[in-house]
DNA sequence: GTCTATATGGGGATAGAC
DNA sequence: GTCTATCCCCATATAGAC
């Protein structure tokens, strides 16, 4: 039975792998990281890595896979279908922001990555969005431009609007380690829960027309 | 006088330097863009480049200083101080967006590579949006607040949300080339007004507290 | 399955002729 | 000032021993 020995042992390099990944990915960013680099944080040898990965993005993959997995169990607890949801209710709208932040935070070497490597695959650049986009914002919009609720603007422009600002704020508030943004007021750093409020009442407030 | 001719014939050089990185930003992005590239693009040989710049960044810093000479000029043209804005006014707070998409526009090549730049850096990441954040919007907020308009959320924070929507916006929409996002809705694609309207409706509403 | 050693190539950067 | 020629580093990727 040594074979399933080895592929124990094989299993074990690849989560190593991944896992030597995602530290240096959020520590210096996917693009910033070398396959090198990844194998000496792993502590494994030179050639390794093409016995598992062909690469660099085949890693991503695999990483963005997880994450999927993820996003779609951590979506699902939330229960229900899209359009038993009212995102003009402002707890069912905190509700969801929230569970957008947490599993970003949960999986913000994988974010930064995706984010960075859509700025070099221009193949990305328009479909990264979309798990956001299109699974919670646009189709939860589009029900309620047709329930009859009058929109700041069209539904599909909106979702993009909001979806940009929800990956870029959060972006910038923890891949730069949640230091405040803009930094001149001199007030104790903000919590995660205050950022969450505002962007609550910010996509609230204005997505309906008034 | 071979002095002032070479001296004319170096400022065409870089000049002509300038501008093929521009066309090569707009179309392949700053990080897929090589220096070998902009001398090809420029009709120029390998050497040089160096005798100008010292690298590519020093190269996006020329640009980016040639962008804020215009920025600070289009910004004038709005004319008055900032403490006689007012924000909340939806008339006024279209203008600056309008001012914002234009000048993006205009220097599409430069943001581009700058949204990029900062992606990578870190050390921009957090710097990037200072020119909107600092100068245009988080001033505008913070008039706002004191004059006791009830915000949706700490100045600061507010201010890094519209901005980080604004400028990832607007690098969707205009370094992919204008195509819709999203997608779904089988749309004739909407216009550039119809994203400004809709950006001003959403923050207009969404800044201050219902 | 994992290691060491090494081949390959792209792109940054410089030297020196013109 | 600009060109050609070249160097060199570093990351990718493979070969073959263990």
């Amino acid at each position: 039975m040594t074979g399933s020995i080895r592929r124990a042992k094989a299993e074990q390099t690849v989560l190593a792998l991944k896992a030597a990944a995602r530290r240096l990915f959020a520590e210096r960013g996917y693009l910033n990281t070398k396959i090198t680099d990844i194998l000496a944080e792993a502590g494994r040898s030179a050639g390794v890595f093409y016995d598992h990965f062909a690469s660099k993005e085949e890693l991503l993959a695999a990483l963005i896979a997880d994450f999927r997995a993820d996003a779609a169990e951590r979506a699902a607890a939330m229960d229900c279908a899209a359009d038993e949801h009212d995102l003009s209710d402002r707890a069912q709208l905190r509700a969801h922001i929230e569970v957008f932040w947490h599993t970003y935070t949960a999986h913000l070497p994988v974010m930064v990555a995706m984010f960075q490597a859509s700025m070099v695959d221009g193949e990305l650049t328009a479909g990264f969005g979309e798990w956001l986009n299109t699974t919670m914002l646009h189709q939860h919009l589009e029900q309620l431009d047709k329930r009859g609720v009058h929109l700041a603007g069209d539904p599909a422009l909106l979702a993009s609007a909001v979806s940009s600002m929800l990956l870029q704020f959060a972006y910038v508030w923890l891949a730069t380690g949640g230091r405040a943004p803009g930094g001149t007021t001199a007030r104790s750093a903000p919590s995660a829960d205050e950022a969450i409020d505002m962007l609550t009442s910010l996509v609230h407030n204005g997505i309906v027309a008034h």
